[in-house]
RNA sequence: GGUCCCGUAGCUCAGUAGGAUAGAGCAUCAGAUUCCUAAUCUGAGGGUCACUGGUUCGAAUCCAGUCGGGAUCACCA
């Protein structure tokens, strides 16, 4: 139960009955009416606008108009007291039993508190990593792979129904450079002498077991094959072995996904797919045959003034028309990202999310466009763009050069640094902010470290159980720890029990907005909640969370630390994290 | 040159749908901690929200422009 949308309910009842009427005898337009939790606490628990916005309509002064609203709303049970402040904000504060009864229905709800249906159900298509088969990923690949995952699962849980989808560019130059690269590990593992590798192909010591795989299933016979036929079954053995590499890869960071598209199905049969799809938007009148203007600036050295086919993205939003058709007469990769598109829109996709790396930026608007043109403007699609992450290592910089094939791999930052700490640090900050991960600090274990400060206060949690058990608690069921919650009446304590009534108001927007990260933040402000209650105790004994004189209390305060323990779980399981019983 | 992103405390960053006196952590400073729940705690100082103009009851937030930083810019993937 969303607590906010429970008030907006109720106060736009209030309004009804007050009966106002905008002056020049038209409806009052409620949408404006914001019931939102005041910035500051010492405000109240619910704080709305409602006079502000329609002050101007009904002809009234705001504060006016505030106060009348504000006696109505005096009237529900649930109101202890009601204050017009500032401007005209009308802000209530809530009795405790009101937060009582809140809490316990979230000891009811357990795990499945904050779930929600705002998403209703709406299907939604997110593609995240899609990185090139042709090595391992690199430490590049892992924010927008965590952005991706986490957000899939808190729409998820927001109630929209997600899938999630890896484009496999497994088409195109950059192939056949890998395909050619094997073929030298190949001919090594078959004993020749290759020398160094050229300078053009991959040098990395990942496709020698490629080369072997090959050497012990065929032997010498692809040496006498003709190329096309060798080319072919190299490629198809190597973009596999890739494949599984970035599977294992993901599967170590916790990343899932339900489809794995491969970008050559679309070039398949004479490229069947992407001619129909670039015959469809002939159809639509978006494709033409002309010549593109060089860019402005500085003309590329090999510039060719040809005429070639041409989407005409710039009606739909795009600055520049795009081709899609090579010279050499092959389809562009933009061709076959039509294609795809198309295809997920055929299979019933409305709502597309990309996850891109920050130099993809250039390619939004063209994305956009092709949305529009291949869906007649239905279907909605969006760009999330993570900026870079900057590596440090005990402040200093670490260099990477692609050039030598000197990359740090994913798959080193997880066996180093943990896949919970990875996976929160990469959600600790907004997507469009560049993020900088120093390998010291993130496996610090201190409070100044987020992701150990949020597992710590999990940790906590289950203390408090094991040591009630100590203290002779046995039945700490979910119905015994809900039977005593009017005990609970600590300002510090119903102070706890506001921050987890916004977990679900916080999921919404979250999903909504398309921002995980806000869950990373919230985790740490409720777990530094938790903390300070837990330090109050040692200050004041009265506030301790067990009492072995006043068992009830016990209960109900324990009921308070479950539901802390059952938020921190749900919100570290959508970012995809443990969370753990103890700390080691 | 075009396009996109960013600019908030000394540093790193939040700022929830345009709301009230702009927040947190680090750092700094001042205190607390014989005992319990210290992989600490309490408090203080610190701001031209890059700049200018506009929209309105009200702008860090929306719009336009300026400055500064980053990404990207035919056919590659």
């Amino acid at each position: 139960m969303n607590i906010f949308a429970d008030f907006d309910a109720r106060i736009k009842k209030t309004l009804q009955k007050l009966d106002l009427k905008a002056k020049d005898g038209g409806d009052l337009d409620l949408s404006r009416v914001a019931v939102e939790p005041p910035r500051d606490a010492s405000h109240g628990d619910v704080a709305t606008n409602a006079a502000m916005v329609l002050a101007k309509a009904i002809g009234e002064a705001p504060r006016e108009l505030a106060t009348r609203m504000a006696e109505a709303l005096a009237a529900d049970e649930d109101v202890a007291c009601v204050e017009v402040a500032g401007p005209g904000f009308i802000n209530l504060r809530l009795k405790d039993g009101y937060w009582q009864r809140q809490l316990a229905d979230m000891i009811e709800a357990a795990t499945d508190y904050g779930r929600s249906s705002v998403g209703a159900g709406r299907k939604v298509n997110l593609e995240y990593v899609s990185a090139n088969p042709t090595g391992p990923m690199h430490v590049g690949h892992c924010r927008g792979a965590v952005v991706g995952d986490a957000l899939a699962n808190l729409m998820a849980f927001a109630g929209y129904d997600v899938i999630r989808e890896y484009y496999i560019n497994d088409a195109g130059a950059q192939i056949d450079v890998l395909a050619r690269s094997v073929m030298l590990r190949y001919r090594q593992a078959l004993g020749e002498e290759i020398g160094e590798i050229p300078s053009g192909l991959y040098p990395g010591d990942y496709l020698v077991p490629v080369g072997e795989a090959l050497a012990r299933e065929y032997g010498r016979q692809l040496l006498e094959m003709p190329e096309e036929e060798m080319l072919g079954i190299v490629k198809a053995r190597t973009i596999d072995a890739m494949m599984a590499m970035i599977r294992a890869d993901l599967d170590a960071l916790n990343v899932r996904h339900d489809v794995f598209f491969s970008e050559r199905s679309l070039h398949a049969g004479n490229a069947r797919l992407i001619r129909s799809a670039i015959n469809d938007l002939t159809l639509k009148g978006h494709v033409y045959k002309g010549k593109l203007p060089p860019p402005k600036g500085q003309l590329p050295d090999e510039w060719e003034d040809r005429e070639q086919t041409l989407f005409r993205s710039t009606d739909v939003g795009d600055d520049m028309d795009r081709p899609l058709v090579k010279s050499d007469g092959a389809f562009t990769y933009f061709a076959a990202d039509v294609a795809y598109f198309k295809d997920k829109h055929d299979r019933g996709f409305n709502e597309m999310i990309y996850v891109l790396g920050a130099d993809h930026g250039g390619y939004v608007k063209r994305m956009e466009g092709l949305a529009r043109a291949v869906s007649g403007g239905e279907a909605k699609l969006t760009v999330i763009l993570c900026q870079l992450v900057r590596l440090f290592r005990a402040g200093e910089p670490v260099k990477m050069s692609k050039r030598s094939g000197e990359f740090v791999t994913l798959r080193e930052v997880v066996d180093e640094v943990g896949r919970d700490p990875v996976r929160f640090m990469m959600l600790y900050r907004k997507n469009d902010a560049p993020l900088d991960f120093d390998f010291a600090k993130v496996t610090e274990h201190s409070k100044d470290n987020p992701v150990f400060y949020v597992q710590y206060a999990s940790a906590r949690c289950h203390s408090v159980f094991r040591q009630a058990k100590e203290a002779g608690f046995e039945k700490l069921d979910r119905e015994t720890l809900g039977r005593h919650l009017e005990k609970l009446s600590d300002e510090s304590e119903i102070a706890l029990v506001r921050k987890l009534a916004e977990y679900p108001r916080l999921i919404e927007a979250a999903a909504q907005h398309q921002e995980p990260h806000r869950l990373a933040f919230y985790l740490y402000d409720l777990a530094s909640a938790f903390h300070g209650q837990w330090n109050k105790g040692t200050e004041n004994p009265d506030l301790r969370f067990i009492k072995v004189n006043d068992p009830d209390l016990s209960l109900a305060r324990l009921g308070l630390v479950q539901v802390v323990s059952d938020v921190l779980a749900s919100g570290l399981s959508i970012i995809g994290a443990d969370a753990p019983t103890e700390m080691r």
